[in-house]
DNA sequence: TAACATTATGTTAGCGCTAACATTATAACA
DNA sequence: TGTTATAATGTTAGCGCTAACATAATGTTA
């Protein structure tokens, strides 16, 4: 006799036998209780208690051709900026039926197809990706994919689907206007890892400097490695080793900013009055630090909050009213750019 | 007539009529090659590029009755220290066929019970969950899941399955043996967010300052708040406002240390004369701020991949020579314990 | 070359669930 | 009261894949 053993553990035809009804109104009494009379579903309930039964959700995706899964990329999974974001959309999710599936792109864009499609071959209800510069393929993956698709993080103005970010061309304009502001003179960047959305704020950055007649390009240090805060000391070790007049540095993100402002101390350098630092997303740690650092505040669990609820509109067959939300950033101006004689225009 | 339509994508069979074979021949061919002929390999292989195909993972899953999911439960996606553990968890699962399905229990130990009785659910191939610390419950289900169960980032005697960590009493210990050791006379301890970890990691550290002679209840100074770098800040103020005298603290973790140091900075005393600080996991920071800050160093990376090479190598049908891996920790002397007049024994 | 082992491929049924239709019980109405 | 809408439940088939067995093709040995 041909006979296949299944994982052992009790089915729907368990529970249904037990409650004495056919399985099918097992499936509906567990999925949509309003279709069921009352007294069918204590039954069934009472059964599904007794029984410790779970639903096998591969067999539900299988015949229902539903997921129930929402897949997440990030590119990085240490980084707190993701982490942030990424807290959010499990606590929003945690929940409902909706179960996360992650993956790490490593801020490798091939990686990041390659999850993208296996995500994709699992149906999935929803996908979650960081950025806005997919590859084509990558792209076009996406945009054909039968369900919604968010990306956070960033912003621009032609999303794949939706979106929930800022701008960080902004972002690092403000930057910029803020040094500039403080009547600092030969200003700096730290940039590490330089991904696109660090690109951007770069070149926001360097906007800034350009209208307010500050820019040297000779001052604008990146590397690929990356950010950590020993970089941030070293970096600007090494900029003020060419250029030893250099009195202001944006740093690509907090931990080059905090590694800046030990490298100063180390170095003997006074902060604000000698060195101006700014860095970038506002983790705890920037007013904590002494003495405190400014940045630019990103609210990254509001966006992995706003990424799901408007998956679980669109699941719900509403139009959300944007496409497109952008979240902003502040601007937190602490004492590190807090110049005793500031020459604010 | 009664039809389903299915997801719309093409399924084995299509690949298997293009290919001019059978679909049980496509399944080997992309599960296990070498049990199908070059020839036909490379015909399926045409097919499965030319159609794009994408196995269906949740079918697959429920023909075979294994899912190729291995279920991870971590009590924070925020804090750096999973995050390590975390991340080689997906680096060394990045090739193969399993996927990870993760959870975040926020610390508390009935949303682990409810993410342990949903994962299991599933049937997945292998769980990881943090720490040792789970309610009876929880223990049970893992205890009765069909499927390997490894413990991270602690150990103990009585394992469910596996284990890979290291000892938080000895870590904490190590901790108070160094102050200790390095003349210090009134220590203190900052904890927040007391899990069952940083209790044991207290525990260890006390029993070092009883055997030193340097234990003193009223500077042990805990608070159930989740850590931050601000809170290492406010509780070393604040235990140095009840006692004056104190001259150094072991903190929790790193964040507090970093917290307690930017405290002193502010409070105008001086590190490591006026106050030793050791810190606990040292992350990155701990080697690049000014002063460096001493710091158990403990392995998480290393714990993620070791608790995933258990996996598969139990998976493959070998037995592991040891349950239980200890990978121990390394005390990370730097300047915010040296003393200039050390009373090392 | 017969007898048997080995390898490569195919056939069939079923994993556990739900879509789609079918049927029956109940309410609503003229 | 019979007709029809509505709600509650059931029957059947199939989602896409693979386990288990069956068969055909090939190799090996005496």
């Amino acid at each position: 006799m041909r006979k296949r053993k299944g994982a052992g553990r009790p089915t729907i035809s368990d529970v249904a036998e037990r409650a004495g009804v056919s399985t099918i109104t097992v499936s509906r009494a567990l999925r949509d209780p309003s279709k069921v009379s009352d007294h069918l579903r204590r039954k069934i309930n009472d059964a599904v208690r007794k029984l410790n039964y779970v639903p096998h959700s591969h067999a539900s995706a299988l015949a229902s051709t539903r997921s129930n899964v929402i897949g997440v990329i990030v590119p990085s999974l240490t980084n707190n900026v993701f982490a942030d974001t990424l807290r959010a959309i499990y606590d929003e999710l945690y929940q409902g039926p909706f179960q996360v599936q992650l993956g790490n792109s490593r801020y490798v864009a091939k990686d990041e197809e390659r999850l993208v499609r296996t995500f994709l071959g699992q149906g999935p209800s929803a996908m979650i990706v960081a950025g806005v510069d997919q590859t084509d393929a990558t792209r076009e993956l996406l945009e054909n994919a039968e369900c919604p698709v968010v990306q956070v993080m960033d912003i621009s103005d032609d999303p794949i689907d939706m979106m929930v970010g800022f701008s960080h061309f902004e972002g690092g304009r403000a930057a910029g206007v803020h040094l500039v502001q403080k009547g600092y003179k030969r200003i700096g960047f730290l940039g590490a890892r330089m991904d696109p959305r660090s690109h951007r704020r770069m070149e926001g950055f360097k906007e800034a400097l350009r209208s307010g007649g500050r820019y040297d390009p000779d001052l604008m240090m990146t590397t690929t490695d990356s950010s950590s805060v020993s970089l941030g000391g070293h970096l600007i070790e090494q900029l003020r080793k060419c250029r030893p007049d250099l009195d202001a540095v944006f740093c690509n993100n907090d931990d080059m900013a905090l590694g800046a402002l030990f490298g100063c101390q180390k170095a003997g350098i006074s902060v604000p009055d000698e060195m101006g630092i700014i860095g970038f997303n506002d983790l705890e740690m920037m007013a904590a630090s002494y003495p405190s650092l400014t940045s630019i505040r990103t609210d990254r669990y509001q966006i992995g909050k706003r990424a799901v609820q408007m998956i679980k509109a669109v699941l719900d067959g509403e139009t959300p009213e944007q496409k497109i939300i952008d979240l902003g950033f502040e601007l937190q101006c602490r004492e590190s750019t807090m110049r005793p004689k500031s020459k604010a225009r």
